[in-house]
RNA sequence: GCCUCUGUAGCUCAGUCGGUAGAGCAGGGGACUGAAAAUCCCCGUGUCGUUGGUUCGAUUCCGACCGGAGGCA
């Protein structure tokens, strides 16, 4: 059986991802289906550069808005919700466009990996986390050498936040991460997908545009937005807080910083995201790349994923 | 015009009692399979302002010049 096709573009964030996948779904009979781990949350908009209803032109776009901010979402969500949107995409003779910057979230979509059922109960996470503060990072890791040592060698015992979810899931399912692991890997890719990655070759033009973006969203009302969620109740701490542009903003409204020290912050978190975008993408040899910054033009752009999606299509 | 301080990594600065130098930040590279916009790991050679002098040897001492800050007439 042949697998089931669909387009991905990925690439860091303010690539110009967002416009590409809306001019290729107007091109191809397409549906947009957001990648990203923050855009799911409602409210928050402008932060996320999540597309307007304008932007959209008409476009079907799904797993936007979807949670509430002070909900816990995950890969695992993610990976059932987005799949049975593709599916149904797909059913409905449709192309299926994968847009977006959370690279774990291509992966696992792609790929098919299947996660056991996990009640999401975070109490054994919060008495690891105090087990930690009280005897050190080296401790926890140790329990996990006991658990699962093939994992525990793998993540750096200073990765606090690692070692406790594999414990918990461990916990939580009776399975370790590596069986997990080891299971999944046998497992054929869900989806055939092309994959269009946008790039700069000049690092300092895509910075341009990240800093110019940041400006762009404070005058379109970030404040205001983060501001409206916290009085809504969103838990500061919460996972949809820990975005860029909400953590930062969120620290200005407790007076540990100016209005402009937020944006600067803001600025830079976004560039050094970027930086990790490209580490995560380029390990994945099945991307072509496109240089944005040595494009012409959108339709320029359009025409070179066409040209990539239909050679792959043969 | 005179006096004082100052000129060292992209930035802020430390330092060398004379044997060509190091922190923070910025930046770069990497990992990543149930929080991922999160989390974690690794990476510091630069005409020591320019130019003369002293010296075996100067970024370090001395002079001049150039730039910056302050003070006095």
């Amino acid at each position: 059986m042949t697998k089931k096709k669909i387009v991905c573009i990925v690439g860091p964030t303010a690539s110009g991802k967002t416009a590409l996948s809306i001019a290729l779904a107007k091109k191809l009979d397409g549906e947009v289906v957001s990648c990203d781990s923050m855009q799911i949350y409602k409210g928050m908009d402008i932060g996320t550069a999540k597309p307007t209803a304008s932007e959209m032109q008409g476009i079907a776009h799904h797993m936007l808005s979807i949670v509430d901010p002070s909900e816990n979402y995950s890969v695992a969500r993610y990976v059932d919700d987005a799949t049975a949107i593709v599916e149904d995409i797909l059913s409905r003779g449709k192309l299926p466009i994968i847009t977006g910057g959370t690279g774990l979230y291509v992966d696992s979509l792609v790929n098919g990996t299947e996660f056991a059922q996990f009640s999401g109960d975070t109490k054994y996470r919060e008495e690891l986390f105090a087990l930690y503060e009280e005897k050190g990072a080296a401790y926890i890791h140790g329990l996990l050498c006991t658990v699962d040592p093939e994992r525990a060698e793998q993540i750096h015992e200073n990765n606090v936040k690692r070692v406790i979810r594999a414990l918990e899931i461990y916990k939580a399912t009776g399975k370790t991460i590596t069986e997990h692991d080891n299971a999944t890997k046998l497992k054929e890719a869900r989806f055939d997908a092309t994959y269009i990655g946008l790039m700069f070759e000049d690092r300092e033009k895509l910075y341009e545009r990240i800093n110019l973006r940041v400006d762009m969203m404070l005058k379109d009302g970030l404040c205001e937005e983060v501001k409206r969620l916290l009085d809504a109740g969103t838990d500061p701490k919460s996972t949809s807080m820990q975005a860029i542009g909400y953590k930062e903003m969120i620290s200005y409204f407790n007076g540990e910083s100016t209005l402009g020290d937020a944006a600067e912050s803001i600025k830079q978190a976004s560039r050094r995201y970027a930086k990790r975008q490209m580490t995560w993408f380029k390990r994945n040899k099945n991307i072509n790349w496109i240089a944005v910054d040595k494009s012409e033009n959108i339709s320029d752009l359009l025409q070179t994923s066409i040209n990539f999606i239909s050679s792959e299509s043969i």
